[in-house]
DNA sequence: GAGTTTGAAACT
DNA sequence: CAGTTTCAAACTC
């Protein structure tokens, strides 16, 4: 192999000029106005010619477009057409499992994926990042690269012997575990992560927090995986505080890690990943932590935060996903109309859990309100029996009976909030996203609920309460007695929910008219 | 940009 | 499986 061969390879690098964007352009590319692909994304391309199938996760693909952090996993082509759900993970790719992004602008906008720079791996190791995350090199700097369609029998057999060693080379290292046990839970600082290192790092010089080791490459904790030494990558870590800490504003990769914490931990990982507890945390705070006054205000900050990054749009609803994209070949101008709504590849499902989540918290928050309020109330009548002992028996017993019916069920929520006793995982949230110890209502229940259908019709039930098909009755115990805190947090999550709505329609409307914009300059 | 450091991958 | 080497990215100057 000479290196004369390799001087050839890598084509001249593509500059981009994102930011010299026409804003309009600009938005439009990011809301996916225009074409229902994004630009360049593998979906959008052929794939390449193969001699025989591949394992899925080794499928060749074109250089992925740089994603803000928030990414599909990669699959194949063929699994990205198969009804799947769209798993969304914070940044999974670690070093090897995808190509280090380094792909913003001090604006944040997108930047072209970076290339390799390989000199003896011939692009056929796992070295290489592009070989790693089962992408072609295209536009990189590497020498003698064999990572390229024209070398695809080389390429197959470096596949082959690749996962002979390891069997899964190509999948991704660091992921949300589906259906995992709680010790994947992760906290980047403002939210938790659900994914965590399936080997774990070996660091023993970088304290697990330079980009040299995967974990804090990805945004994650170290777990128990781990072997590393002299670790400072985890919860309570004062270095890694003052890592991420100090700087916010200028801090591109602590406002990306936030918003994967705000994306992922609304929910958790599509409803896959449980909550689980990191081993090697000790004191793991629940999803708000208690450093956070107003947790639902911390989480939608967050929430806008990253829309912003994304969108600079509405900051609840996320751009489509490359399987929602997904055969929506129609463009402005083609001969061939169908209809789609303003809406559509705005909302997503992901969305809606986020949503849900959200509105948790707005529950969780109302309750507790109503149950500080009670306590007082409660108090003040103890006070006044004791001045008129036999002056309000039944206003004291109905009040201690919502009293006991919030102990009841903030019982039952602090038992939800330990799958790792044995309670299943149907309802991903399971609770742990409220904060601890505060009583769930009904609708707040059925929220969390959130693959199951049922809870939009149990929510017409005839007596006007969310129904509870989807939770154990023993969550509501004393359900008649908390009719008053129930009907306080749906007002508050149907107001809030209204707002959403109304924000919604804002925003198919700018849409709206930003085709007809496009309409009138397209011949 | 060159040199150094680092840790994963590959190898023994 | 452990130790060593190779490798390329991250980092420093």
């Amino acid at each position: 192999m000479g290196e004369s061969e390799g001087s050839e390879f890598p084509p001249k690098k593509q500059q981009q000029s994102e930011t010299a964007d026409f804003p309009a352009k600009r938005l439009a590319r990011q809301l996916d106005f225009t074409q229902g692909v994004l630009p360049d994304h593998p979906q959008s391309q052929s794939s390449p010619v193969a001699v025989k199938p591949l394992p899925a996760q080794c499928q060749l693909q074109p250089h992925p477009q740089p994603q803000p952090q928030v990414v599909s996993i990669l699959v194949s082509p063929q699994q990205q057409t198969q009804k799947q759900p769209a798993v969304r993970v914070v940044k999974p790719e670690s070093p090897k499992s995808r190509p280090r992004p380094n792909a913003e602008l001090k604006d944040g906008t997108p930047k072209k994926q970076k290339q390799c720079n390989c000199k003896h791996s011939r692009c056929l190791k796992l070295y290489c990042e592009c070989f790693a995350s089962g992408t072609y090199c295209d536009g990189c700097n590497c020498v003698n690269c064999y990572n390229n369609v024209e070398n695809e029998a080389a390429r197959r057999e470096a596949v082959e012997a690749t996962l002979e060693r390891n069997p899964n080379a190509f999948r991704p290292k660091i992921a949300s575990s589906p259906h995992g046990t709680r010790d994947s839970q992760e906290e980047t600082g403002e939210g938790l992560v659900f994914v965590k290192h399936n080997k774990g790092c070996h660091c023993k010089k970088s304290g697990c927090l330079k980009k040299y080791c995967e974990c804090f490459q990805a945004n994650i904790l170290c777990s128990e995986n781990c072997k590393c030494m002299d670790c400072k990558n985890f919860e309570g870590s004062e270095e890694r505080q003052a890592l991420f800490h100090g700087d916010h504003g200028n801090n591109m990769a602590y406002i990306q890690q936030a918003a994967n914490a705000a994306i992922t931990g609304a929910i958790g990982s599509s409803g896959y990943a449980s909550l689980p507890v990191s081993r090697k945390r000790k004191g793991q705070e629940l999803f708000f932590g208690k450093t956070v006054k107003d947790p639902s205000f911390h989480r939608l900050g967050h929430f806008q935060q990253v829309s912003h990054i994304r969108h600079a749009a509405l900051s609840s609803l996320l751009p489509s996903n490359p399987v929602a994209r997904a055969g929506n070949t129609s463009t402005l101008g083609s001969s061939k109309i169908t209809y789609r709504s303003l809406l559509a590849d705005i909302i997503q499902s992901q969305d809606i859990k986020e949503l849900c989540s959200v509105f948790m918290v707005l529950s969780g928050e109302a309750a507790k309100t109503l149950s500080d309020q009670r306590n007082s109330t409660k108090k003040r009548v103890e006070d006044q029996s004791d001045t008129f002992p036999y002056s309000s028996t039944q206003e004291r017993l109905q009040s201690q009976k919502e009293f006991d019916a919030d102990i009841i069920v903030s019982n039952d929520c602090s038992s939800a909030n330990h799958a790792d006793e044995g309670a299943p995982d149907d309802c991903s949230l399971d609770g742990a996203d409220m904060p601890k110890g505060r009583p769930m209502s009904p609708g707040t229940l059925a929220l969390m609920c959130d693959e199951q259908d049922t809870i939009f019709m149990a929510a017409a039930s005839p007596d006007g309460l969310l129904g509870y098909d989807c939770n154990s009755p023993s969550q509501l115990p004393c359900g008649q007695g908390m009719t008053e805190a129930h009907a306080e947090q749906e007002r508050i999550v149907l107001t809030k929910f209204r707002d959403c709505l109304n924000r919604l329609i804002t925003f198919g409307e700018i849409k709206g008219k930003f085709l007809s914009f496009l309409q009138f300059f397209t011949p």
